[in-house]
This record gives structure tokens, C-alpha cells and sequence, in this order.
DNA sequence: CGCGATTTGTGCACGTCTTCACAAGCGCCT
DNA sequence: AGGCGCTTGTGAAGACGTGCACAAATCGCG
């Protein structure tokens, strides 16, 4: 949907600085802005300060600002930033003016999920193909898509220019995968599986672990449990507060695999 | 599996410093390290130098043990760290030695993925309940929990111990089953809906957005082509190098929703 | 018992990221 | 035309994170 014509572009609009290499924090936020933008686009406002925008994709006003002149300077003092142009200019930096290839290895749980996700569809990708290594899952039909099996990897790779790959199989099979994407010409992995890949250089990785992402919300907790129980307790007590340690978990059941 | 037994135990070991305030980005490398040490665990090692972990958990070695550093002083010189002694160690500091009750919102193609995803069982949480909003939905059965409508969330919530939420709604309903979690008492959400969530102070959000993460990817591709493109013609062709910027996207078709 | 090999723990320097604060620029109103 | 209010873009300072390099500590062996 191309709907973002900006009313008046002047003859030099739409003007990008050459890829500048920008600052990996401020790379990791432009998608939130990216969304926020699509979302003010609804409502129909033509312009946005940053004020609005840094509240709309959570972050600091300024923070907002430095992170756009890096791209260059698309805003108007006075007035704020054409939402529209600067959805195009973001889009274009990210590299999403064409909508790319995505193959999906692994549909197991999480990998189902993820083929019938309608977030990657609308928001620049496009998943190519879904493989498994399990023969009897090859052939089964997931939102339109037919499984096929690892194998065929290499052949569909030269169909398709698949640059980006997504890893959803077990752990121990991720390492594998990982090592055939790559051969077969894929520079950009996201890796589900709980293990660390290594990779050539020039290949991207990028990580979601969502059992992490629990885990450092239940440090937090732990650490709102104890700020709240020791010092309301002048001694300590539940959890005995020396000076130099609290008292030992060892008789605590431990989790793990 | 309280399997790991430091062999001789002195009889002060396993005291744990009172939770200092960690820095953030040691907080999230720890369930990294922690995935890592069982790994080594398995092997059958019962130490492990800096070195040797680090490698498994993709990070610096340096980097490692300024972080084991700061839980307190658990590795031995010229031999390393006791494999047991630091699972548990981190286990403890992250608030693992007890099953956290997490409840899902949302079964959605997500949520039903989350819900039987056995990562969050073997890592230390139980899935306590699972809610939605929609009718059709409620009764369902999914790996072994009835789905119940979100208006019993409070009921829930006073049985159990709720402390941690994770919100797989889309985004127009986030923000009001946030709400409803904080009013419940939840103190920990992760969400995976596109959108920013407004919490009252006291409550840790952290977000996970699948489309951001291939966005960023995206990026790198996007730059690594321009990289391998734009250098070998030296006055740039395909994408012409102006001194100040780049002939613009305006004419290729624009992404998004 | 002493020595060398090994590995931890950390001081220090460097780079990155964040935030404040404000000058410069823009549009609108009079 | 001029002034006023609003907003961007950025300099500078500080907080934070990273990685090197090395002293201190421990083990094993002769």
C-alpha cells in the first residue's frame, strides 16, 4: 500500500543520506518508530513532533531526535516531522522498500506459530518457503504453505533469493540448520533455539531466547521480593540477612533441565 | 532435579551476596550463562574455566567473569568455577529456586505456540493459567490447560500466585489486558503484542516483537548489498552517490500496514 | 618445600549510549 | 515586516558497558 504521497514534496524530496553507518542502538529502534508512525499515519495527522512520536514508541524525546538526524534532517522546526515521508525514509534505510524472502526451518510449536504470524506479512516479509527435517511433517499444509523437507533447502534457495532465515528447530539440530542456510548464500539468521551459532563473518544472527526474556523479568520479581520483605524486617527474617549474605538456597529445590 | 552436589561443600558454601544491584546487561547474560553451564553440566564436567564457558555462551571471557564477579567469588584460581556450585548460584540470584506461575493472555497462533512450549517448563516456570476474550476460544484444551475468559483472571489470580503475565493478544487489546494483570496484582509482563504498554511504576515490561527482529536484520542486508554494490563502481550506479545523499526510494513501492 | 603453569578477579582506558539544555530555524499572527 | 511561540538539531557532560592486561591466588609436580 503505497498510500504515502506526501502532499507537497519539493523537487529534492525522498532524499536519503548514503547509508551512514548509524549506531547499533539507534538501528534496533527504528522499527519502533517505524510502527508508531504507521499507527499516528491512522489517525490520520499529517505531521508529528517528536515529543508525540517518543511517546507513541516509548523512548526519550531527545533520544528520538538524535536517533532521525542520523538519518538526516527530515524534520521542521516549528512544526515536526511529515509522518508520511518519514515512514518512507525509515522503510527505505531498513531496507524494506522490497518485501523479502524468508525461509522458516523448523515447524514444529513455535515454528507453527510463526508460518501463520500475520505480523512478518505486513510488515515487509514475505516467508518463502517452511522446512522440516521430520519426514512425516514434509508435505503438511501451514497457512498455504506446503513443508517441504531440509533437503530441498539448496533448490529453492536458487529460486528464490533468500538472504534471511529463520531457525525454530530444537536446539540440537539449530547448529546444522544454521550451517546449511549458510552455505546455501543466507547472510541474516534469527535463531529461536536456546544455543549459541557460530557463524561465518558477514552472517547476522540475532537471538530470540523467550525463555531469557521470563527469566530476567523473574530476577526483577526476585529482587522486588527482597526489597520489599528484608528491609521491613529490621533483622531479616524469611531470608536471613547477614552481613556479608543471605542465607543458602542449597535446601531450595533447584530447577533445570 | 536437585542433582548438582558440590562435592565438599565447605560449610559456608553456597552463601550468596544479597543481591546487589546488578547491571542490567549482566541480568540478561546471566540465563545465557545458566543455559550454558547445563550444557557443561551434561557433559559430566564438574569445573569449567572462564574461557570454556564463555566460548558456550558466545561472549567475552573477560566479560564473563566481571559478571560471575559481581554475584560474589565463586571460582577457584588456576582452576575455575564448580559447575554445580554457579547453577546454582545463578539460579538463586535469578529468582529460579522456586517455579514462578506465569499466566498466558491470548491463544491466539502465538499463545497456543507459548502455551505448549516446554522451554518455559524446563526453565523454571509453570504456565498457571490461560485466558482470552474470546467465547469461542474458552473451554478449549491446550497441552493439558482449559482456556478460561479473561474475566476470571481476578478469581485466578487470588488462588494462585501470580506474579508474572504474558500478554499474546494483538495489539489493540494489550494495553487493556495489561491493565487487567496490574490490577490483579501482576508485577512482570512480557509482551509480544506490537505496541507500547503504559505501566504504573513497580511493574518491569519487557517486549518481544518478532517483526523487529527480521527488521534489523533487514537493515544489515540492506547495508551489507550497498556495501558490496556501491564500492565497486566508484561513482555509483544502481544507487547514485551524491555528495550529500542517495537517489530516492520514491518510486519503488512502500511497505507496511 | 618451592616453582611453574594456570586461571580468576579487577584496575584502567576506551568507546558507546543517554540525557540535558539551548541555539537556530520555522511558521503564524498581528 | 516584525515578533513570538514552538520544535528541531546538536554540543557537552555524564553514565554505562567493554575489553585488555596483569597482579594475585591456587594447584600439581618434582
Amino acid at each position: 500500500m503505497s498510500q504515502h504521497r506526501h502532499p507537497g514534496t519539493p523537487s529534492r524530496a525522498g532524499v536519503v543520506p548514503a547509508l551512514p553507518d548509524l549506531p547499533e542502538a539507534t538501528v534496533a529502534r527504528l522499527p519502533e518508530y517505524l510502527r508508531a508512525l504507521h499507527a499516528v499515519a491512522e489517525t490520520g495527522h499529517e505531521t508529528i513532533s517528536s515529543e508525540g512520536l517518543s511517546a507513541a514508541a516509548g523512548v526519550n524525546s531527545a533520544k528520538l531526535r538524535k536517533d532521525l538526524s542520523q538519518l538526516g534532517s527530515y524534520g521542521t522546526r516549528g512544526v515536526g516531522y511529515d509522518v508520511a515521508l518519514l515512514i518512507d525514509q525509515i522503510e527505505y534505510v531498513l531496507g524494506l522498500t522490497q518485501r523479502r524472502a524468508v525461509a522458516l526451518v523448523g515447524v514444529g510449536n513455535l515454528g507453527h506459530a510463526l508460518a501463520g504470524y500475520d505480523g512478518f506479512a505486513t510488515r515487509g516479509f514475505r516467508i518463502a518457503a517452511l522446512f522440516d527435517a521430520d519426514p512425516e511433517r514434509v508435505g503438511e499444509e501451514i497457512s498455504g504453505l506446503i513443508v517441504k523437507h531440509i533437503d530441498e533447502l539448496p533448490r529453492v534457495a536458487e529460486e528464490e533469493s533468500l538472504a534471511i532465515g529463520v531457525i525454530a528447530t530444537p536446539a540440537a539440530s539449530a547448529q546444522r540448520v544454521a550451517d546449511e542456510l549458510v552455505a546455501v548464500g543466507v547472510t541474516s539468521i534469527l535463531n529461536f533455539a536456546p544455543c549459541v551459532l557460530s557463524v561465518p563473518d558477514g552472517v547476522d544472527v540475532r537471538k530470540v531466547d523467550l525463555a531469557i526474556e521470563l527469566q530476567i523479568l523473574s530476577f526483577h520479581e526476585h529482587r522486588k521480593a527482597s526489597l520489599t520483605t528484608l528491609p521491613a524486617t529490621t533483622g531479616g527474617s524469611t531470608l536471613t540477612a547477614l552481613p556479608g549474605g543471605l542465607a543458602a538456597p542449597d535446601t531450595q529445590e533447584a530447577i533445570g533441565t
